[in-house]
DNA sequence: AATGTTGATGAAAATCATTTTCATTAACAG
DNA sequence: CTGTTAATGAAAATGATTTTCATCAACATT
């Protein structure tokens, strides 16, 4: 049975040998670095975080890794537009819950919020559900942004 | 009086000037072929459509026009993930209507939506009066995209 | 536990969209 | 018409991400 106190065998590790895949320690140490966060991550601040206890694992293995996750439907890449991309565990997967992003077109702040996200989910189920009907067209993910300007940059005007 | 048939002053270039940019033949170039296509395009794109009428525009005053575009909230910039960005007419600016995106993983076909939209919009307004109160945060625009499986990859596995 | 197959890896080089530099040109206010 | 200064193109720079390739290690099989 998968645990996820380090005792045993992650979550994660069937669905990923049953890909194909194996586990290795970078991987092993990329993913837990996305559960403990549970925030949205670059990849250079996923090696950043490895680094001192895995001094071995490359950015480039960082990318690879997280190129499989993202295929995998096991993490959702995200981008701000601020010319790096983030990635964080997709809602399910573990401690992670339903929420979208306020994004600050002056400073790049990005809010997380969970608010008014019943009414949303419900509206998002019934317009996914009419979509894949529609345009037979298999619904995984969404994501939703709203762009603007935040209090401190409104402040600074 | 503003018109858009070609005879007098374009819709957009009181708003150009007053924020203290220039009309150019480029510029005018760019925006003509936006609200020609309607569509969302790449730099790349409307460098290629506009060659052949105005050798002289470069690729870099079509990012250096996008940008001003952007910013002064006349064009929405789009990530779809294939690591370029696409570039439409705001919603409202001129022909261009209420829509999102369909985003296929594998094959990066992009299908554009204007189903459920009245919901939708409702939804939208209710959401963003409630978050930009929560976090004084002034909403100017929104994106919403599912990601997913396209009928023809569908059919191909 | 030893071994072979083959996926995984790091380092360095390559890619490629976008941005910056800089000397020249042109918009438009006066 | 003229001066000021923003706009421009070409080329170089940038910087995140990807690819190459020789080496290493996971793990299925013995």
């Amino acid at each position: 049975m998968p645990r996820r106190d380090g005792t045993g065998p992650m979550w994660w590790h069937g669905r990923f040998r049953g890909c194909g895949y194996r586990i290795t320690a970078g991987r092993e140490a990329i993913l837990d670095t996305l559960m403990i966060a549970d925030k949205h991550l670059s990849a250079e601040d996923i090696y950043n975080k490895i680094h001192n206890a895995y001094p071995a694992v490359g950015l480039t293995t960082v990318y690879r890794t997280l190129e499989i996750l993202v295929t995998m439907n096991l993490v959702f890449k995200f981008d701000f537009g601020d010319g790096r991309a983030r990635y964080e565990l997709v809602e399910g997967s573990k401690k992670s819950h339903h929420h979208h992003h306020l994004v600050c077109k002056e400073c790049n702040r990005i809010i997380e919020y969970t608010d008014f996200i019943n009414d949303e989910i419900e509206l998002l189920k019934k317009t996914e559900k009419g979509l894949s009907k529609k345009y037979n067209f298999e619904i995984i993910s969404h994501i939703i942004q709203f762009y603007g300007i935040c209090e401190k940059c409104k402040k600074k005007r």
